[in-house]
DNA sequence: AACGTCGTTGCAATCGATTGTAAGGAGTTC
DNA sequence: GAACTCCTTACAATCGATTGCAACGACGTT
């Protein structure tokens, strides 16, 4: 009548109720196996369960069976808007399986990756999303070799790993023609960490453009930002500015970079896109509202989240190997571009 | 000289190594339990597992000790700006003691956020950080209390969980004495949804400091809305401003009902500050850089998630009954709010 | 009537760690 | 020298589920 500190229901408990061995029980709730046991007793063992309210010990279910239904997910920055969206989109597309997402932010330091990667291997994880990624020797993914654990890139990209990103290339090409379209000549160009998948393919990207416009890409209008971030975007524009005078465009690997760029123009006293125009990388949230409206290349963050979600499990589950999968983006044109002035600037 | 599947290096290998018993092992490895075997053997059990490379099982050691030192957090939009930087400051404070977060968005529904306590309970995490709580009947929390697993509310409150929380009441009274201060006395409020508590509070907060200045709260001056979402302040700022043509400031609950309330201003034609004043709520990332910048008040994001966590794992390890924590708000003027035109609008 | 088959169910081992209890040996005391 | 500690280690049960194997009874066949 009474049982205050009540152990949660267990099988055993759902087999005594029902009059037979705990196996017995877990065949009839098991789908797979449940052709092994009468039906009159297997639908009593049911309707015992479902009384009761049993549900089954996840971490036992765990030891035995060896596999915990559980993704990592390792980002550097829970709260930056590009990776948000990106778990969100996996976190969705795994829940609807019945897998739950761990995420983990180890930030910037990929020593500490790699620490998060053995401790969620411990944890016997199934699978990992790594958003981390850099582009070689990167040790979190080396502790990913070495424990055997299926690992799937998003968003940063590197070799012989499956991975699922954007058209880095391809985006900023789009951004780049979309200056040239406009007259540009002159265009100077925030780079990415050069370490990161991302950096380099933006720069080879907007170089590729140039050079099919018959613009020549010249050293000195580019900087090489050491992380993305709006302090280092501000940094990397105040050098070009100063350097190039007749220059009469930015084109910024990222969001962040280009926020850090308007900063700089600003100082500098250039106007956008009158002076100086402006673009992105990633259409962040809230891009639309700053001022003026940036810009910028829009990545399917959600879907690109997803898409290495279903990836992973397929490598999990069929342990089918897979190769990258690259997402198309696509230009969205606000208001910080615009035909350069004649005079140069 | 060879071993292809290789099984992870268990206890009993240690032991077998180290030529003792497993439990001798794991008495060896735990320093609560390190006084119980002689120095030479310890010694040497923790040289055989350092090279061995041991690492504990975590769902083995989990299913003995029923803790699995694994926190469940349901947040209602993993991308949003306001609850990504709690997750944040959640994750680090967790792991900086060696547990885990494991994140569930089941978006504003009440029922899939139950669900997913239910999910998170089978898997038997610790406790529960819960961002989605209602103000009355939240199935998520029945489901708490039902399971017995420790939980605490963060940025929204409710009866008789711990909580911790910014403070409403007082961080709107700061936004409605700005705008009084300025000069204004037909304020409109865009309430948020009444079954939150940041919705009430808020709202109370802003009727409060208003009849401190002896002004009355006029209903016709007030929009509740259904959700936190830029159309929902959209939708209620038109009906305010067709409503009250001698408005002449807009008090959000939120930043993003804010930035509807930006586009209702736009398309009726009223420039923003000269003609309408507008507040938000939270000082999500970037709102510094919209056009005009957003004057909101600062609710600390990140520490309260730290603080929530800290709370959290009090109750689950000494079990420390906790009441209501509340966080101090700050104002933050920048340009959306100004002295009122003096013939009214 | 004896035997083989098949459908059901129970038994017991297993996953990897923790921990209460017993047993072994060394040292001390009377 | 017998008895009594105490220190150290081993044994075995336990957490909750899954699963290979054995056993059992009913049935059909010859």
């Amino acid at each position: 009548m009474s049982s205050p500190p009540s152990r949660p229901v267990a099988l055993r408990d759902v087999a005594a109720e029902a009059g037979v061995h705990p196996s017995t029980a877990s065949r009839a709730l098991n789908p797979a196996m449940r052709y092994l046991v009468a039906d009159p007793v297997a639908e009593r063992v049911q309707e015992v369960a479902a009384r009761l309210g049993y549900r089954p010990n996840a971490v036992a279910l765990s030891l035995r069976t060896g596999r915990t239904r559980l993704i990592g997910a390792l980002v550097p920055g829970i709260a930056n808007p590009v990776f948000a969206p990106i778990l969100a989109g996996a976190a969705e597309a795994l829940s609807s399986v019945g897998y739950a997402l761990m995420v983990a932010d180890p930030g910037d330091d990929p020593g500490r990756a790699a620490e998060f990667v053995e401790q969620l291997a411990a944890r016997s994880v199934d699978g990992l999303l790594l958003a981390t990624a850099s582009l070689h020797d990167d040790p979190a993914l080396a502790a990913c070799r070495a424990r055997q654990i299926p690992a799937v890139l998003v968003n940063r990209g590197s070799e012989g790993i499956p991975s699922v990103v954007a058209d880095d290339r391809g985006g900023m090409g789009l951004a780049a023609e979309h200056l040239l379209g406009l007259g540009h000549r002159r265009i100077g160009h925030v780079a990415g960490p050069a370490q990161l998948s991302t950096g380099l393919l933006r720069a080879e990207g907007f170089e590729r453009a140039l050079r099919a416009h018959g613009v020549e890409a010249e050293p000195s209008l580019r900087v090489v930002t050491a992380a993305y971030t709006r302090e280092e975007g501000d940094r990397a524009a105040a050098v070009l500015i100063a350097r190039n005078p007749d220059m009469t465009a930015l084109a910024c690997a990222n969001d962040l970079l280009a926020l850090g760029a308007y900063d700089a123009c600003r100082r500098a006293g250039l106007r956008i896109p009158e002076e100086i125009s402006v673009t992105g990388h990633n259409d962040m949230p809230m891009v639309d509202l700053i001022e003026p409206p940036l810009t910028t290349v829009r990545i399917p963050h959600g879907e690109m989240g997803a898409q290495a979600a279903r990836l992973l499990l397929g490598l999990i589950g069929h342990g089918e190997e897979a190769g990258a999968v690259v997402l198309p983006s696509a230009l969205v044109v606000r208001g910080s571009t615009a035909v350069p002035r004649s005079d140069g600037r």
